[in-house]
DNA sequence: CTAATTACTTATCATATGTAAAGTAATTTC
DNA sequence: GAAATTACTTTACATATGATAAGTAATTAG
């Protein structure tokens, strides 16, 4: 009965998850143990700097972004949006303290799964293991994509790119956000937002 | 004895597996039959522009680079030197041709992995699949530190952390790719050089 | 609803980097 | 070893972006 219920809350990630690597239902059941369900309000810091990260999220509604200050500047590294994953990879794979934090940028419905026992579960569930393995191979190919981007494409092409990528970006990120998420400060990013 | 001589072909590539993540003896023994070693010269290219990658190579002597041509211009992605393994993942995990091409920036000495052997192996040895989870989980890390790097550093500022990282590289890689790999053009790399 | 704050834009000026061209140094080829 | 090619530097000029400041629009708080 609780299970049932259970099931109901992370429908979403056990979607996603068949659309990545299905995985046996013993494996499913392992990994919904370790689940719960977190509500966060617009704004809030989810994960803070310095922490360790030992918590991996799904995104089931609303979207986060992973920040950090460059000389007191908020610079973000990225945005995360529904059926997605976030996690500070350069602390989680690690386990050093990380200069990053997570926030939602909206009011957002998480689903948070504890890494240790995560990581403790690959020992008795193999296709837990390649799950997340085929997870982080998909992230790092979207970040060896992103380096493609930054490295000679010009500020106008990355935010072209961008809104050809998420549609839906401008109407849920604040301009100031984007900007540094392509490199430029939001002063630039409005001169090209005005045809240049 | 043809066993004991192949094992000191691939010591390199064993030893450095040991920092990583140690594997039994029984998938030592089952990677090292679908290694094999290959020696190309300085300028070749290893892997060609537009063929799918099936082949994970780890450098034991010389060092290498992922490249590709944006408007005619070759901009080097990475550098892979001794211990590190090289590979054009937005192909080798998705299956699709890459953009991309693999080149022996010396004279160089590679162990070569089929990939879809060593996929294959993932099935009957847990520990491999776990080795090559955390391979590609360092190399994740990577390349989040370089997309922090290339978004909001100055060209400047990237070159001097290029150095700190690896001393030897100026001895080893001419200008010109370190300047594309830095994002920036050979004649701003040089004045970068003759101290701004 | 008003005031205060935050987000975004516009303008001005300074600077880093790109482009093109020419010169020098180093390397490769025969 | 001479000629040819490639690599690197320097210069001059054009341009994109940064920094600062001021103005406008949108949001939030009381």
């Amino acid at each position: 009965m609780f299970q049932t219920c259970y099931f109901k809350k992370v429908q979403s990630l056990l979607n996603q998850i068949k659309v990545i690597y299905p995985i046996s239902s013993s494996a499913e059941k392992a990994l919904l143990e370790i689940c719960c369900e977190v509500r966060f309000h617009k704004g809030t810091n989810v994960q803070l700097i310095g922490h360790t990260c030992k918590t991996i999220y799904f995104v089931k509604k609303g979207c986060m972004r992973i920040y950090y200050f460059k000389e007191d500047i908020d610079i973000t590294e990225s945005f995360e949006f529904e059926n997605y994953f976030v996690a500070r990879a350069e602390s989680l794979f690690t386990g050093k303290p990380s200069l990053k934090a997570i926030q939602a940028i909206e009011d957002t419905l998480l689903i948070a799964i504890d890494s240790n026992l995560l990581f403790k579960l690959f020992d008795t569930h193999r296709d837990l293991e390649r799950l997340f393995r085929k997870i982080i191979e998909a992230s790092y190919v979207n970040t060896v994509n992103r380096i493609e981007s930054l490295q000679f494409n010009t500020a106008d092409e990355r935010y072209i790119h961008l809104l050809k990528d998420h549609k839906d970006i401008l109407k849920r990120i604040p301009l100031k956000f984007i900007a540094s998420y392509l490199g430029i400060t939001p002063v630039s990013l409005s001169r090209i937002r005005a045809h240049k």
